[in-house]
Formats: C-alpha cells, structure tokens, sequence
DNA sequence: GATGAATGAGCATTCATTCAT
DNA sequence: CATGAATGAATGCTCATTCAT
C-alpha cells in the first residue's frame, strides 16, 4: 500500500473516530460536521472527499461497529463441542453483552441501531456469509428460514432489552437479568425450531 | 367549559395532529416547526403558547399515544374468565398489534419508541397506575417485580420485533410471526414465574 | 380620588416599580414588555392602557426617579444661613451621592441616564421651576445663564465622575474621592461665577 | 502578508465601518445584524466569521475609535517647551474636542462611551502603556495615583459635558464654552496636585 | 377598563456545501 | 489532494401589538 493510500485510511478512520466520540456523547442531531473535523484536526472540506453527508459516515459507522461486535462475539467464544445450539448461540450473546457492559459509548451509540434493519444490510453488504458462517458454528441442525427467523429475533430481543439494563439497571441489573435473559434465549430458540 | 378553553384545546390538539402526520411521514428530523404551523394553518408564534420546541411536542405526542394504544388494548380486548395469565398477555399483545397494522403511521412514529423507559414514563406520570391494572386485569399469580419484569421483557420484545415484520413483512409477513411471537411470549412468561 | 382612580394610578405604578427592577437587574435592552406584566401579575394589554411602549415607560421612570432625587436632596439638606453658594451645593450634591450609595440600583439605572439632556426635560416640564428654586435656595449671586451653566457642569460631572467610583470603588472610592470632587466642584463654581 | 490575510482584514474593516455609521445614525439597539451585512454587501453567515455577536463588534469598535481618538490627541498636539502640564492637558483636550467636532458621528457613538470603563479596558488591555506615555508627555510633576485620578476626572469631564454641547449648542455652544472648560480643568488638576 | 390568546414580522444564529487558492 | 473563507438558505425563537371576550 502507498504512503498516500494509508494517509487516507489513516483520515478516514480519524475522522470516523471522532464522529464515534461526538455521536456517542452529543448524539447525532446535535453534532454538526464543524464539529467533527475541529475535533479531528482537519479542515472542513476534506470531509467531503471521504464521506458524502454526516448519514452517510453514520451509517458507515454502525455497519463498522456492527461488524466488529459481531465478529468478536463469534471468533472469541469458546465453544465446547458437546455444545447444543442454544448453550452456543447463548455464548456468544454473553459476549456481546460482555462488550457492551465494557463499552457503553457503543452501546448508546448502536442504542436501537443494532436492528435486524442495519444487521440485514451489513449482512448482505458484507463480503462475509455471516448466515452461513452461523449455520456452521450452530451446527445448526435447521433449515435456513428457521435459522434466519431465530437469529431475527433473539438480536431484537437482546438488542432492546439490554439498553436500560446495562445503562440504567432498570429494571434490573444486568447479572440480575441474565438468568431471564438466558431461558428466554432458550424458548425463543425452542420455539423456533419446532415450528415445522 | 369556557369557548376559550374549548378553542385551546382544539388548537392543541391539531398542532399535535399535524406534528404526528409529519413526524411520521418525514421524520422528526426533517421536520420544522415552520412545517408544522404551516400545514396547521396556525401562526409560528402560537407554537410556542403550546410546547417549548418540537421536543416537547415529540415527548407529549409519544405519551398520548402510547396511553391510547395502552388503554384500547386493556378495555377493548376480550377475555373469558378461564384464561391464563399467558392467554389474556397474547390477547393483548394481539390486539396491540392489530392496532398497529391498521395504523402504520403510528407504529412507524412510536418506532422503537414505545420502550421501557417512555413506557415507564407513561406510567408513572399518569394518572392510572398501570402496573396495578395489570395486576388485576391478568389476575397476576405472582409478585409485583415479577410482573414489572415480565411486562417489561414482553413490551421490549413485541415492540422491536414487529415493526420490521409488519412494515415490511421481513423477515416474515405478521400472519406468519405471530405463532413463533405467541410462543416465545408465553416462555417468556414461564421463565419469569418461575423464577423464584 | 375616586376608587377607580386610585386603583390606576396603583397599577400604573406597580409597573414602573416593577420596570425599575427589572431594568436595573437585566438592563433595559433585555428586559420585555412581558417580562415587566407578568413579574407584576398584570395583563399584557393593560400595559398599553398606561405606557406607549418601554422607552415611554423608561422615560417616565427616569424623570421620576431624577426629580425624587432632586428634591431630597433641596428639602433634606439643612444649610446653615451663613453657607456660601459653594456650601450649599456641595451640601446638595452630598446629598445626592448618600443616596446614590445606598442605592445602587438607582444609580445603575440612571447611569448615565441622568445628564443634562434628562434635566432638561424634568426641569421644563415638570411643575416646579427648579431654577428659580436653585437660585432663591443657593442665595445665588449671578445671573440665571451663569447659574444655569454652573447647574449643568457640576451636574454632569458629579453623575459621570460617581458612577464607578460608588459602583466599582474605581479609581478610588467614595470617602477618597470626596475631598477631589469637593475642590472640583468649589473651583467649577468659582469659575463660572468670575465670568463676566 | 498573503493575499487571504489582505482580504479578511479588509472584510473586518469594512463590517467595522459599516456598523459604525450605522450605529452612529440609528443607534446600536435599532441596528441588526441583517442591516450591518446587508449595507456591507457580505454574506451573512460572513458576519460571525469575524464578530461573536453585535455587542463583540461594538466593544471592538469603541476600543478602536477611542485609540484612535487619544493616539491623535497625543501625537498631533504640538506643545511648546515651557507649558506647564495644566497648558498640555488643555491642548489634548482641545485636540480632541476639535475632532468631536469635526466628526460628530464619532461623538455621538461613542456618546457617554468614552468613559473611565472603556479606557481603563483599552489602556490595559493596549500594547501602549497609556499612563506612562502620559507621564512623560506632560512631564508630571506627581505620583503615579494622582495622575491617574486626574485623568479620570478631566476625562469624564470633558466626556459628559461635550455632548450636548457640541451636537445641540446646549446649555451653550462650544466656543463659549471652552472658557468655562479650560478654567474648570485647570482647577481641576490644581486640585489633583495639591493633594497630598 | 381588563384580559390574554393570537399574531407574524423580525431577529440571531447555524450549518452543509462550494470553490478559489 | 487539502484547505478554510465565504455563502445564504433554513431554522428556532422572541416580542410588541392587536382585539375579541
């Protein structure tokens, strides 16, 4: 890669950097981009070469952090092999919970954006089959629907329930939460591979 | 009551009509106040008699709404007095949802608004209290904060898995979700009750 | 005085008294005609049964507040017979400037406010001849125009010289200054009078 | 100095003249923001590029009109050797009067603005040491206090009394009045001196 | 006389976007 | 490629004034 090539990653990723911190602190409608390029040091115009509008660097933002999420969650879970399906898919979502406790910026960031919505696009934009790639780990022994529709829901209903939890503790704290949490992992999941 | 009172009200309650058609086709973002008073047919400056910006309007729209889902939901669904807790839960949910895909404007306006904390909001800020009406409407077997947990995790999850299914049938059309919803919604329930 | 008339001239000046703080605390630019009703409890439309608009309000207050300060200190001062001119005046703008010190406020309100231009006006159109009551009270020696310039010089140099001297302690204050202002205002004095 | 540099200077210059002829004919309150880049042919938003508000460009204004003013006063007044400071003091006032005079929109901006406030700011915050550079220009005979105790009172003198009657003839015009001016000053100072 | 809801012109201020350097 | 001065449309908000009750 050229010195040219990586100055420009290098200022990309700044200016997304920056961005993330703003969004995260001020929220998207109260930061404008004067903001976002005093803060990062770089001059107004520069902006407008690597991304078209604010949404669009926001949009580029949640599919990056979506990713990032998603592909710690599947590639740093430990599972065993005896492993059912549920005990992993239940794995990995202690792990994403693990990172947002870590990470609130992110969590207030991704706050309801982390919905099937954007997890569908960065799917299908992605250059990776991450349905496929769950297939595999689950060792999921349905069909693609079924899979599809079990991931639909159990991402809505640990993405909404989450937030006030890790945030707030309301209405509980979230080591309080998780044994719900977890056996409602399980029926969802349950449910879904009954259906014929 | 006075003509006067009668008149503000009236005002109010158009501007609060305009607002609502305009957040929900444009969303609030795109939405000026100019906008609003303009398609009211009502000056700027009265605006200002009525809500402090359009945030406030926002907030007291979501309010209204939600209460108004709320209450059709609990007076207007039916249940015979064998029910279960389970099977008056799924009538209401049913009903909610049934309301919503009548009224896509509503569903796209309260998007993932209708969350714990406006809900929580809602209730304690009205005068209803809501948890108690529940208590007795379902002839709740269990405590109050196994209850304000279950409504908690049912509301979170009907209301951030249908708005992608009945807006846009993804993943699937609302026909088809609701056995895999009424399922889930039902060891949802069981996981709570039988915590101890 | 009917019951009527009384009550107007009370809520006439309910408003100027109420303008008078409002003006000294926020200054004049800031302060609004609704500001000033509602600090009074009085309908915005009444304002305009009394008051033109704010200037006329302010102008008002000022002639009144100058020419209360004025007669204090011509009635309150106890000259003794054998008082020079010089005595007496600075005896009288003693006077002004005890007033002046124990309330700030006035003094911040007429500002600069009280100058030759305001005197004018207070001294035309008031009632009382002030300058036929300087002249009889001073026993003084010249003639009107001299006496008329004498007025106007110490005048406008006892209420420039005194605003941060009283207010700020700045260059000096009050009790230090004195001694200056007092052989200031005798060499005015001299000065004027040994014009021809 | 690049030509970017020229330009913004220019602009700064010419928002500055435009809003002091404007503030000079209609005052500060009844001059916008609108009016001030509308008269100057720029852009709006050009506007805040420069000034944080109009009440930033009025205090930048009288700084520099006032600087401008003195900085005449001291360096196109020609002394003579053997005149005593009262004879120098005089001839700066008379410098400055024949400015007023000559610019009577100068006069009326700076109207009561010209007082010990602003030039205390301008002297402090100024590259010129002001005090000193009046010191050696009068050869003061006195300490440091009293020669800033005479500057103040013969300031605010010369300031408050001018007004009126160099714009209205009134009580008297100038002409007539600098006798009474000049007397008055010199016992002024005499009375600084004396003070122990 | 008194009220205060309604008005809408007018203002300050922000901000995405452009373009000459 | 990078810059940042300049733009001006757009917006939120204020406020003196009116007038029906």
């Amino acid at each position: 890669m050229g010195k040219v090539e990586e100055n420009k990653l290098q200022k990309e990723q700044n200016l997304m950097d920056t961005a993330f911190s703003l969004f995260s602190s001020k929220g998207i409608a109260r930061t404008s981009i004067s903001d976002i390029v005093q803060q990062a040091g770089i001059a107004k115009g520069t902006f407008y070469l690597y991304f078209r509008d604010k949404y669009d660097l926001q949009e580029k933002l949640i599919i990056h952090k979506s990713e990032q999420l998603i592909r710690h969650a599947l590639t740093c879970s430990g599972f065993e092999e005896q492993d059912t399906p549920s005990d992993k898919i239940i794995t990995i979502v202690d792990d994403v919970l693990d990172q947002l406790r870590r990470n609130p910026h992110l969590l207030r960031f991704i706050d309801k954006n982390l919905s099937w919505g954007i997890f569908h696009r960065a799917i299908t934009r992605s250059e990776t089959d991450y349905l496929a790639l769950f297939e595999k780990l689950l060792s999921w022994p349905g069909g693609r629907s079924q899979l599809e529709m079990t991931v639909y829901m159990v991402l809505e209903f640990v993405g909404s329930t989450c937030y006030s939890v890790i945030l707030d503790a309301d209405p509980v704290d979230l080591d309080h939460f998780k044994p719900y949490l977890h056996r409602a992992v399980r029926s969802i999941m349950e449910s879904c591979l009954s259906a014929s």
